[in-house]
DNA sequence: CTTACAAGCTTTGTATACAAGCCTGTGAGC
DNA sequence: GCTCACAGGCTTGTATACAAAGCTTGTAAG
């Protein structure tokens, strides 16, 4: 593939990752061009491979925007993320002792992070977390699919997460690691399960996305955001409580 | 996206599917164009996406082909097969009736063109089976992913597969829903795993694909085809002994 | 004051032209 | 007779020009 192609899709992934890019986020072509310094052709390449990997979506002339999931599609993304660790974890029959000892760093770094108060980095950690396993336990391919599966979460967690557990995430991701040391991987997929469940849980699926979120949060001093009634509303609907955390992911 | 893209898109994942296109077929830019009516651009769009898909690749200056997978990349894609459809079936909690029901009736028809020696339709019933169970237990994420990988998955057959076991694999899908039905999921999970590893260890990965395949048949009256020693072999290298059996699909 | 409509601007959609490189065929040199 | 160099054709790579359609804004009628 064009390295440049590559470079503008591996970019905007690692920053959805990151969650530096919030949903619905829009791409327009010729600033991506202009950004990268290639033609609008190759950035629509890469937008279309983008697309393909469930990441971002065009909408007929009016430009391509990071996908906002559904509460459906919501479901449907955690579903999968459960249906493909699980089996992970309960189709490997032992756990190389060298694959232990970076998952149980990588959760140091996570605690550290969390203690720090590093929240940018801390975001991007607990994702990482999934990815590390399904590169440890797994092989290029499953790593792709978790990685696309991940970034699909952390839009998601963006949409309709209220609130923040990033202790508890990293908390379960030491008990998993723990369970897998102990060589109970059985154990090990069902913390997986419960984890991943208890994050889609904290979700407010009913929460429909704000058309207007980006807007409010511009004008608005974010501490009031909520207690703004001054602020017109669009057709007089009640204001969609969704919030929106750029640097919070719950994973 | 636009339709005609996706059809393009189609039909060839299709073909693919249904062991129509051999892997390492090569696909013309302009040929494509030509049959389908639309221009260069919308072929580029096509193959893009099917290239993200891990469908075909582009060689530079050169073409399009259908991928070859190296051993390497078959044992990840069966790897990554069995960890998705175990998966799905350990975290099922029961299997609604209507599935049980549709599931039975893709057996009865595979049983049926394996008995009426309805070879074509055969191969793409075996591969089917998967989707279908990914389609009814899970969702359409998951049946997209599913279908991407079995369409690897024949590719890989076509290449490595010396033998074809059409009836026992008919057999396995039998005894995975009867497992279903009587509500061990964790049995069926267990057969699941097990097949896939039969389909994985009928395969001769230690056979190189032939790059001179598809030229020696045309060549050598197929019988024969293993003792030919008047054919030149490249570099004098040992005859490759991947077998080529076109409509062949072990799943 | 609200709403409908229209003009202009911006952005994507699509085709096409040209550049660059691989493959094949031919001919010269040994 | 054989090998190697080179030229021509064919295929993809890339950019760009133009077409089509959306959004914004301004204006005027009800």
């Amino acid at each position: 593939m064009n390295p440049s192609t590559a470079n503008i899709e591996e970019s905007i992934l690692s920053a959805i990752l990151a969650g530096r890019i919030p949903p619905g986020t829009r791409l327009g072509e010729q600033k991506l061009a202009d950004l990268f310094g290639v033609s609008r052709t190759r950035v629509r390449e890469a937008m279309m491979r983008l697309e393909t990997r469930g990441i971002v979506q065009v909408s007929a002339r009016r430009g391509w925007f990071v996908v906002e999931p559904s509460a459906d599609e919501a479901r449907e993304a955690f579903q999968t993320r459960r249906v493909i660790e699980t089996g992970l974890l309960q189709t490997v029959r032992e756990v190389p002792p060298k694959v232990l000892a970076s998952l149980k760093e990588h959760v140091a770094i996570e605690r550290q992070a969390i203690e720090t108060g590093d929240v940018s980095s801390r975001a991007c950690l607990l994702g990482d977390f999934h990815i590390h396993l399904a590169d440890a336990l797994g092989n290029r391919l499953l790593t792709e699919i978790i990685r696309d599966l991940t970034a699909r979460t952390t839009l998601i967690s963006m949409l309709y997460q209220p609130t923040e557990k990033a202790e508890e995430s990293s908390h379960d991701h030491e008990d998993i690691v723990a369970a897998m040391e102990a060589g109970d991987l059985a154990g090990a997929a069902r913390l997986m399960d419960e984890h991943i469940g208890k994050v889609e849980a904290g979700l407010d699926l009913s929460a429909k996305p704000d058309p207007l979120a980006s807007l409010r949060e511009l004008l608005v001093p974010s501490t009031f955001s909520d207690v703004a009634p001054s602020m017109p509303h669009a057709h007089g609907a009640a204001a969609p409580h969704a919030h929106h955390h750029p640097s919070t992911k719950e994973d």
